[in-house]
DNA sequence: CGCGGCTTTGATGTTCATCAAGTAAAGTGG
DNA sequence: CCACTTTACTTGATGAACATCAAAGCCGCG
């Protein structure tokens, strides 16, 4: 697709179907990649939305900054996800903020641009609707599905989230601190790391520092089902 | 507004401004009301979704039905909101249920045709996205209130979202079970009603069964607040 | 090298779910 | 309309699950 000059962007093939080429190009010629170092923020909550945003490579956090202190991860978001989420079709302002967990580069887009190509195509709008609404659908379900559970269903849950949706492997480099696996499903650090001893105790993993292997998928399967 | 025979439809107002009166009429031609009784199913999890719906009248709660008999309320709704929401546009079935808490009336209106003025019509799709956007920006963002708060404060939080939201008095007739506040905030039952008791006891609140007077709103605040 | 953040383990107490048992209220069928 | 069943509500006792506090080792980074 020489209409833009980005060769691997997947918007097009994701929800820009039915695009003309013409419109590709417009916002194509507007966009803007950043790279982010991993512990960079990306968005700092109460921060103007201004741009749409789309991550290409990487990994983020999304989380919310409250009072005491205590953050609260909303969900993480892997290439191809979407950045802006909530509220930015509804607010002025960020409600989160947005940080990379690993080292990762955006796709910005003006929101003006989008809104102006939604109001004059209605199925790009809709296809944006559909995008949208899965999102939303999948943090809010994905919310419920932790909050039914009790401690090491969560981090059984956690665990199998990272390897099927993330890494595909039964081995891989735990892209977050303890701590964040805390702030993700609600608990605290002590605990995360107490249940993770005891999953290694019982040889359902292995760990090395930050790279876990599971070596039980089954019984972690079946804590993450019924505790 | 004679185009449409629903006198008091407020639709019109609030996201159909960018529509006009031939599309208003074309949509409302093929509208239908349906009243609930109180614990009436609306709609049940798993049923295609055919009907986009809004709540005219009443309260609804949507929840999800897990396999071990237990229900989690995802959120309520009352006039004004949609009761579509979660994978209306993403799905083609619904992945929860919603039932009417209070005698209730929605307007249904064919996604077939909601889909086809937002395909026509760019500025309908766009205020459609920031309603939709708005609700899931609300549940998301009140199920991670809840989650940060220990027991006492989520009773209190509930107690303050009836109030503020729903009945806008310090007296009101609580329209859930105690067993369904538990399946909203994520406790059992009778932790609700032990801390009911309590609030009772410390002259915060009185009860008459179903009814609750908020007699020291400072100090339910500030339990909702800091625990 | 030393500081700060992350990790780990243990001890302790609080919070909360579970079980049990009884009362009240509300719907059901004769 | 009343006996009957079911569902909602309430209280207490108990133990499990979990947070908190404390202390120490580890690791990366300036």
């Amino acid at each position: 697709m020489d209409v833009c000059n980005c060769n691997i962007c997947e918007l097009k093939d994701m929800f820009f179907e039915n695009v003309s080429k013409d419109e590709i190009k417009y916002l194509c010629s507007s966009k803007v990649e950043i790279p982010y170092k991993k512990g960079d923020f990306i968005i700092e909550q109460g921060s103007a939305i201004d741009d749409f945003m789309y991550l290409k490579s990487g990994l983020v956090k999304l989380y919310i900054h409250n009072d005491d202190e205590r953050e609260q991860i909303i969900s993480f978001a892997k290439p191809k996800d979407f950045v802006s989420i909530l509220s930015i079709f509804s607010g002025n302002n960020y409600t989160y903020s947005v940080k990379a967990v690993q080292d990762s580069v955006t796709c910005n887009i003006k929101m003006s641009e989008i809104r102006h190509l939604a109001e004059t195509n209605g199925k790009f709008g809709l296809s944006l609707l559909q995008r949208m609404s899965k999102v939303s659908d999948k943090i809010i379900l994905e919310s419920l599905e932790v909050r039914k559970r009790k401690l090491n269903g969560r981090v059984a849950y956690i665990l199998l989230f990272f390897k099927e949706h993330i890494f595909n492997s039964n081995e891989f480099e735990l892209p977050v601190s303890r701590k964040e696996i805390a702030e993700y499903i609600g608990m605290t650090t002590e605990n995360v790391i107490r249940t993770l001893t005891e999953f290694r105790k019982d040889k359902i993993i292995k760990i090395y520092g930050k790279v876990i292997e599971i070596c039980n998928l089954e019984r972690l399967e079946s804590i993450s089902k019924h505790g």
